[in-house]
DNA sequence: CATTTTGTTCAGTAAATACTAAACATTTAG
DNA sequence: CTAAATGTTTAGTATTTACTGAACAAAATG
């Protein structure tokens, strides 16, 4: 079959799937999103990723749920052609943004019961998780705030 | 050996110990992150940690050295007594942020080589790359920003 | 110098993970 | 209905990873 995409785009594949597989997601999933980022055209069926990345179709199903599961990609279907399709999620970025909030909020809660623990300690000891839980409440509040302006400015 | 500490304390330990491995650290790492947020005094020992910890010294040796790594904790020597210790680095949080920043220029580097293999292309095909590289530039230039009020405010 | 105390390195292991390939299910088309 | 196309689930495999325990190295103490 014509499987003869360009070297670079095999390339630039590939750095998306290190890159993922860096921040300790799989590198297929990495693959995968890569592909769609410059596919054309932007949704890619299941046996196309499969071709395109020489990848088993079971590969393709596991990591596209999990793409989709972490707010990076979406399945759309097409009005009249065959059945489904993903695409970059259009809001995928801001998306990814709140989802670090919620881990920043759980670092925040483990100081406060860290606090707890050492509520009758002296305040030396206590500095430690002052420190963690002061950080990150700070940023559980500025980052939302910081994302919706990011939000504005481009929205307009 | 008088081994009983809290149960409080143990499972604290063991939250945080899991937190780290949902963000794809070694448990083990998160484990003596956490005795090192609670313990009294603020430093510990290799084989303090291994006790305390129920591990053995190759892993703490491992993980250590790992959690140095990452700007987490650092390695101290004191005065008089035996070798060394190691406790929360002071600074530990900004730094990590500092790190998230290099993460960030990847992406943002990342989209730019894409938009580069699709420089001819139609502006629709280009617009998932742009919204990628625009989001990543935007945090890269607000996030040392952000984490400097945080300096600043606090600093007083 | 000999002994103890401490930390690192290394070899081996058990469990988790990222896959593939094939069986199965479901829809679409003739 | 039958056949083709598409996607999911499952079973199996190969690799990686997080550990342990022991050998080793280096320094401090007597």
């Amino acid at each position: 079959m014509g499987n003869e995409q360009p070297f670079e785009k095999r390339r630039f594949v590939e750095e998306v799937g290190l890159l993922f597989e860096l921040l300790g997601t799989p590198r297929m999933a990495g693959r995968i999103f890569g592909w769609l980022l410059i596919s054309d055209p932007p949704h890619q069926s299941t046996g196309e990723l499969a071709e395109v990345l020489q990848a088993s179709k079971g590969s393709i199903s596991t990591m596209t749920r999990l793409l989709i599961q972490v707010g990076l990609i979406e399945r759309i279907s097409l009005p009249a052609k065959r059945r489904d399709y993903f695409q970059i999620k259009p809001n995928a970025w801001s998306e990814l943004t709140k989802q670090r909030s919620v881990q920043i909020k759980a670092f925040r809660e483990l100081a406060e019961s860290g606090l707890t623990l050492l509520e009758t300690e002296k305040p030396q000891l206590r500095k430690r998780l002052e420190e963690m839980r002061d950080i990150h409440a700070f940023f559980e509040r500025e980052l939302p705030a910081l994302n919706q302006r990011w939000e504005s400015e481009r929205g307009q």
